[in-house]
DNA sequence: CGCTGGCACTCGTCGCTAAGGAGTGCCAGT
DNA sequence: ACTGGCACTCCTTAGCGACGAGTGCCAGCG
């Protein structure tokens, strides 16, 4: 099938026009803005195989083209080379991150300033609980049978759960449980947790086997095998920019919607790797309400370890490069920040 | 001046109607719907004083009448009761919130909770610091001059923050600082540690003096002064309903961008009262860009103490009675959850 | 063979006008 | 004090035509 380079350039120039003006492209105004070397109709005659192969349409006959999904990605793939940030945008992502007192700070300055910066709607998980390892476990009585435990994680997280206890328990008890606790957990990885955890209950003292026994499974379930991922959301109002064309569909709501529901957003971070971005386009989206939306998405961690995902909602005609640039320089950022930490 | 029954009634029945259609309301079709035993006529005499004293209003010359912001005023004051839930609704609630595991969760099953009922944006505020009482504080080294300092309030409340010592500190000697710390604030309210906390640093042996009074100073200062107060927030997408009018506008804009200012949520609930809810009609609302919204907000917490305050944002021409009554059941529910708690 | 200029055609947008209808204000009558 | 009637306003909708952007196609040119 015959894409030549011009072809190419043509789709380039439409996807570029298109995006900043938001508005169907025409030949001549092709012809006018991008220094192609041939004429209107030149032009024509390509963007006629371009519909064919999918890659552009026609919202109505005799109106400019406009790129579908299709077109979207052979740009993103072939035609755009990542576009480097403004000294301006690096010194806002400087600016913003540090001085961030704590790891729930730190989330949300990264989740704002992302918003910010792309002008769309940004999505930040906090740190994994699964990937981190274990820092501290702290048992705090609340009542004599109702014991507060606290978990902190290497990447600062704190997690906290009440748990009714079998029976009272002494103080003394509660010291020798947190002593076993801090012996046993400090510095392994949650995942590699349950083994080590199930001998704990094997070896504890027979008169503190059923609390170590209920506190463990407490542990288990709630801290670790439910990794119930908390996730910061920004710059919702940007969608009400995503064009009156869209919003007077109607089509904002299940768009909001799908952005309340954490479950939804988890999804977007199933396959995120450090380094690159993932750029889902339209339909490319597994989560049929984002359908008429691309999600770019990468992860993040110290180093190059990845402890969680965090990308941007907007729609499909977006700017790409400079999106996947924001996305990558903040999430290298947020991970060094946690590196720090 | 003269507002007899009759007009109350008028404006009663012109408020009702225009809630449940959201359509300017004419002369005709109020009696026929609300039985007046009056004609047209007659009621078209009682709304032209309606509108010279200000409580309704008509769009355009020849259309039907719609309430004013005073017209809402007079209707929430004098002329609705509250009305009861329905079986199903306080059935919800009880299912909702029973099953919560901490306080997070809480939090956000009942900001989500009242979404649902009201159909409108939901806003809860974390119980505050400031009014809660220290039930622990813990020390956890970090490394051997960072400190990990949490505190748990007797809300369910934990907060942490990392802290620079000035020196490297001995084990005993943050076992120490632990001690002295709960001895002297647990059971405190937060509002009353200054003094206390002041008199630490005083009493401290010499050679810990340096590290409590660091420890002292951030706790004051984050922990206790910055009452950096959080919010949960659901039903976003609830504002696309508030009709294709105020949508296309363009209103919705700076509205979602005043829902993500925690800032400006959390002046919404500067003088919420437990019990009784606060409404505020449109132009009532301080904040500038909530003017063309209605907001009812309450305070909740055990017993009837205010550790918080929740509410809901909606269009002004909402359902007043319903929303005012599901608002006041949910505060009461989770007040009852957390003094359980 | 690829590019170009010309030309007819399509079709969405904009502005105008006319008809329809809902709702009002006023007035005279009971 | 209320009611029925009536003229009037003005929003809404549909229909029509002019306009213009943009296309597809074709014949001609290098």
């Amino acid at each position: 099938m015959g894409l030549d380079d011009r072809k190419l350039e043509v789709l380039r120039a439409i996807v570029e026009d298109y995006v900043s003006t938001q508005e169907p492209v025409g030949s001549k105004a092709l012809v006018e803005r991008h220094a192609l070397g041939v004429s209107p109709a030149t032009v024509r005659n390509d963007m006629a195989v371009l519909e064919d192969e999918g890659y552009i349409r026609q919202p109505h006959t005799s109106a400019g083209r406009v790129p579908t999904d299709r077109g979207y990605r052979l740009f993103v793939d072939r035609l755009s080379r990542v576009k480097p940030l403004s000294p301006a945008e690096r010194r806002a992502i400087e600016r913003f991150l540090v001085g961030a007192v704590d790891l729930d700070d730190v989330v949300h300055r990264a989740v704002r300033l992302l918003a910010q910066l792309t002008r769309q709607v940004a999505v930040v998980q906090y740190p994994s609980l699964t990937r981190s390892a274990v820092r501290h476990l702290e048992l705090v009585p609340v009542s004599t049978t109702r014991l507060l435990l606290v978990m902190i994680t290497d990447t600062g997280r704190v997690e906290q759960r009440v748990v009714e206890l079998p029976g009272p328990a002494e103080p003394e008890e509660i010291t020798d449980l947190r002593r076993t606790l801090n012996a046993t957990l400090v510095g392994v990885k949650l995942v590699d947790t349950p083994p080590l955890v199930q001998s704990l209950v094997e070896r504890a003292e027979p008169q503190a086997k059923a609390t170590m026994s209920t506190l463990v499974s407490v542990l288990l379930e709630t801290l670790v095998e439910r990794h119930e991922e908390r996730i910061a959301l920004a710059g919702t109002s940007n969608l009400a920019r995503m064009g009156p064309l869209d919003l007077s569909t109607g089509a904002l709501r299940p768009i909001l919607e799908a952005l309340e529901e954490e479950v939804i957003l988890l999804k977007l971070f199933d396959e995120v790797k450090s380094g690159s971005a993932l750029v889902r386009i339209g339909d490319e989206n597994e989560v049929a309400d984002l359908r008429s939306t691309s999600v770019v998405s990468t992860g993040y961690g110290p180093g190059t370890t990845v402890v969680g995902g965090m990308g941007v909602v907007g729609p499909t005609r977006m700017d790409y490069p400079g999106t996947i640039a924001t996305v990558r320089a903040v999430a290298r950022y947020l991970g060094e920040m946690l590196a720090q930490h």
